[in-house]
DNA sequence: GTAAAATATGCACATAGTTGCATAATGAAA
DNA sequence: TTTCATTATGCAACTATGTGCATATTTTAC
């Protein structure tokens, strides 16, 4: 359901085409819920096909129409219900846990560059967040709520990726 | 491929029945990939199938046969090489973060009314990883490199939760 | 004694996500 | 001028996961 809550939000403004919400889509909820052009495009005909938007077709001159889809009645009241419900838990998934759990058998050397590289994506993570903090929420108290919210999320994003940086070191260390 | 490393890693010591491989991983690695027991009885039939498991059926009195998996030759070799290869980083999915992306839309009440609940479910968990120190890492000094290692999951899933505790009570409170 | 939970196995269908490929125009770089 | 990136759309096949159901015995609780 997640992918359609987000084409949900995304188009719940204005409506826009496929690749409109493509580029809307990655620059925000992308950092929430990963998905392809692919997915989107075949969620989008999927949703229009259950009633949740409408697609109006623009033809264009030797191009491929352009296909704009907007939320229906349906469609908002889903992502009204989508947002009233609680979510159910999400199952971990941490498979870098699992080779923990084969200590004796991981090499040491593979242990090693993985624990570093692993580090290294971290720490460019923490560098994107900064850019997009410099970018989006230089002032967050200037702005309201609604535009604070996904300031929120920025800012866990950043304490937990600086809790896994903090734990790597340790472990790195440690043996 | 994760669930498959999950078994492969349960199997590596000694062999077992489905069963058997169902009590072990709820004793650990089910907190860092969660399953069910028909996925882990369709999982074991395929690795056999893929020639990573032999099974050998001891027919039983009335009852439904015991299937006894174990690790080959080529199992141990998959095992080896998933933990040498790098792990490919995770797609990020955080439902939770996309409401916040909806947030005039998010009514206050079930905004207020899930993040309770989420906060009640994280302190649960803390509860939980505290039983499971006590139990088996009393004193993780005393114990083998390897033995350790679980432990060092267990205290990097305890600072994630207090990080997402605190964060969870920050937003609670602002509005 | 009867009802239930635990032991023990698994199939079938549905949903979600990944990967590879296909098409076709425009504009920019080499 | 050919090649490469970007814009713009999508199908098909595959893999992974989740959900509901089915079966049959043994043990425990009321």
């Amino acid at each position: 359901m997640s992918l359609r809550a987000v084409l949900l939000i995304t188009l719940q403004r204005e409506p826009g085409t496929g690749y409109d919400i493509l580029q809307r889509f990655k620059a925000g909820l992308v950092h929430v819920w990963q998905a392809s052009h692919q997915q989107l495009y075949r969620e989008l005909d999927r949703m229009r096909g259950d009633g949740l938007l409408t697609c109006e077709t623009l033809p264009q001159a030797e191009r491929p129409d352009r296909k704009v889809y907007r939320l229906t009645e349906a469609g908002r009241k889903a992502l009204d219900s989508w947002l009233t419900e609680p979510l159910a838990a999400s199952p971990v998934r941490q498979p870098l846990f699992a080779k923990f759990f084969a200590w004796e058998r991981w090499p040491e050397q593979a242990r090693h560059e993985e624990l570093a590289a692993f580090r290294e994506q971290l720490k460019q993570r923490l560098t994107t967040y900064a850019a997009i903090e410099r970018e989006w929420f230089s002032n967050p108290q200037a702005l309201t709520p609604a535009q604070r919210a996904p300031w929120h999320t920025l800012r866990l994003g950043q304490r937990l990726t600086e809790t896994w940086v903090g734990w790597v070191e340790e472990v790195m260390e440690e043996e």
